[in-house]
RNA sequence: GCACCCGUAGCUUAACUGGAUAAAGCAUCUGACUACGGAUCAGAAGACUUGGGGUUCGAAUCCCUACGGGUGUACCA
């Protein structure tokens, strides 16, 4: 039980007690008392005056003396303004202490059942990942395993867009221009290869655009006459058509460019259970359509297009299958909804997607709600913010993208500088310097992302780049490290962890804010997941570090006289290695013994 | 036009979902290594939470309104 859900429960049996009323614990307003004032946990007491018909101030006077009479764990309480502010007995703290360093996997929920899936990545195959990408990649991976540890069994999946116009568009450069390129006579990755040549297409094509203009043709009429455009749907055609030389010539340049996705991916961490490619769902979605019509939920209209109408629920007609019969976006993800339901029968799937696409989910949800599909009630959009740049938005056809593989790069090469100048880099060999320096350049970036509530866009400065220091990644890795090597010098570390006896301890206010912190890892995960949000996780390990850190600066660990002391602080310095250890895995980040 | 999201110290972000005097990091200034690791710690300065109204014991948070920024409103995916 967590002290909020303590704390909660005796308030509603005081109230129960007082005034004979029932209330729910969850109603129950609680705070982390402030600082200025005694206390470890704030009971708010308007709520209650209309049950005691007394001033706020008298409430929580009689809540207080109650809770301190009746439960041994309420050591003291005072009252400011309407506030009960209550002091938790040491006792309680101590074996708060205990319980969760003998708990095997403190904070991880066991399996409940429930299963959910959780779409990420979904990469374009005609271009490399850049950093919008990276931070698709790190929310979907991250919340997969912050809803494991809440309890979830999680399936991870990517649905790979490997077809459509766009795809075609690098083919036709490269054939025509590529002159039998391949990654290895070229010496670049597959997706960058491929990638350049979506570039090329763009380029030669705004020539033959700009031409026919200044022939005199209008812009739009330019835009479809281009020879270069109409190749690219001739191609398209041929694809839909099961052409050999075309679905041959795609099949070779998707495989450059999952080869560059596997290394990226592997760099990042990330990884699928299960992979989805809309070569293979793109014509699914057509039962879907017919069982509307038949429901009546659809309705066909002159030209036979097939259209829902939403605006009783504030939304706009939406096209679901065009006058001659194929399939749009939404006719797809349709069909392939039903399909990861009838694969899985998870009880919640989430679409890690950007918030651009806010409104086409709202209408995909609500079309599976009038199908009556119950399962659509689990289905979410976890929406994010797009990544800026100062210059603007990132525009991959244009080139003016943060490339995800520079990017790593440069962060690591970061990283070795910082490592080798502030760090102890030099006493490890080579090889594991390498790794080190990994972990650190991957924890800045991934930390500096995955920090900031999701659904707020996020500005990229590629000058300024990341910080080393201060609310960053590897601020907290080296506050791991720092306690491993205190530990480390005690004689080594134990397998089991450090005991103590609790009889003989008091806590001073440094002790106790750490516990309090410890105390709330299981809460937090809760939290994360509840809200689909990291950046809850994130910011509470950084708040852990910090406090660990002022307890660490003014408190003897290993040097503390009474041996009684030391064993406590080392258990919980065990405590918090393995907290922020296991917590920063949850952000899909590593954690080096040292650093 | 309409719809949705956002607006908090110079910059980047918090605020337990309506609770007390809005909390951190960076940058600036000051102090602390003969110490269990200074990528640290302590302190100073920095905010009428974009403006205006409302709801109530109480608002950064909810409602209205104005302004500023973004996105969507495709028979593209």
């Amino acid at each position: 039980m967590t002290i909020t859900e303590f704390v909660a429960g005796i308030t509603a049996e005081t109230i129960a007690a007082l005034y004979n009323e029932t209330i729910s614990p969850s109603s129950v307003t609680l705070n982390e008392t402030r600082k200025e004032f005694e206390g470890d946990l704030t009971v708010v007491s308007f709520p209650f005056t209309r049950f005691s018909k007394k001033s706020p101030e008298e409430t929580a006077r009689e809540l207080g003396a109650y809770m301190q009479s009746r439960y041994p764990e309420v050591a003291r309480f005072n009252v400011i303004k309407g506030f009960l502010n209550l002091v938790i007995s040491d006792a309680y703290w101590l074996g708060r202490v205990q319980a969760i360093s003998a708990s095997e996997n403190y904070g991880i929920r066991s399996r409940s059942g429930a299963k959910v899936m959780i779409e990420y990545s979904s990469p374009n195959t005609n271009k490399p990942l850049h950093l919008g990408h990276i931070r698709n990649n790190l929310l979907g991976y991250s919340v997969a395993r912050i809803l494991e540890a809440a309890g979830y069994e999680v399936i991870k999946c990517n649905l790979v867009n490997d077809r459509g116009i766009h795809i075609c568009k690098s083919m036709l450069a490269w054939e025509k221009f590529g002159d039998g390129e391949t990654p290895e006579s070229a010496g670049i990755k597959g997706d960058h290869l491929v990638g350049k040549y979506y570039v090329l297409f763009d380029r030669k094509y705004k020539e033959q655009v700009s031409e026919l203009v200044n022939g005199g043709m209008p812009e739009e009429e330019a835009k479809a006459a281009a020879p270069l455009m109409r190749e690219a749907q001739e191609m398209l055609k041929r694809w839909e058509d099961g052409d050999q030389e075309v679905v041959s010539l795609w099949k070779k340049m998707n495989g450059w460019v999952y080869e560059g996705f596997d290394h990226t991916y592997r760099k990042l961490g990330v990884d699928f259970d299960q992979v989805y490619y809309e070569s293979e769902t793109y014509l699914l979605g057509k039962d879907l359509v017919r069982e509307g019509l038949d429901k009546g939920v659809f309705f066909r209209k002159a030209d036979g297009s097939v259209w829902i109408d939403l605006s009783e629920d504030g939304l706009d007609e939406k096209l679901l299958l065009r006058a001659d019969g194929t399939s749009v976006y939404i006719t797809q993800d349709l069909g392939t909804a039903q399909l990861k339901y009838d694969d899985y029968r998870m009880d919640k799937s989430v679409y890690v997607v950007g918030n651009e696409q806010d409104y086409h989910f709202r209408v995909l949800f609500l079309i599976l709600k009038k199908l009556g599909r119950a399962w659509a009630e689990g289905l979410y959009h976890l929406s994010y913010g797009m990544v800026d740049l100062p210059s603007g938005k990132m525009k991959s056809r244009e080139g003016t993208v943060v490339d995800a593989d520079d990017l790593i790069e440069e962060m690591i090469e970061k990283a070795r500088q910082n490592t080798l100048e502030l760090g102890k880099a030099h006493e490890l060999p080579e090889e594991e310097q390498t790794e080190l320096f990994r972990k650190v350049g991957m924890a800045a970036l991934k930390y500096f992302l995955l920090r900031v509530d999701p659904k707020k866009r996020l500005l990229f400065d590629p000058n300024e780049s990341i910080d080393l220091q201060g609310h960053t990644g590897p601020f907290i890795q080296y506050t791991y490290a720092r306690i491993r090597s205190v530990l480390e010098k005690g004689g080594g570390i134990a397998e089991e962890k450090t005991t103590f006896d609790p009889a003989v301890l008091s806590l001073n206010a440094d002790e106790k804010n750490l516990i309090i912190l410890l105390n709330k890892f299981e809460e937090i995960i809760g939290e994360a997941a509840e809200t689909y949000n990291p950046a809850i996780m994130a910011n509470y390990l950084f708040e852990l570090a910090k406090t660990y850190n002022k307890f660490y600066h003014d408190n003897p660990i290993r040097k503390a006289e009474d041996p009684a002391v030391q064993a406590f602080r080392v258990c919980l310095s065990e405590i918090t290695a393995d907290i922020i250890s296991r917590g920063m895995g949850l952000l899909g980040i590593e954690v080096p013994e040292q650093m």
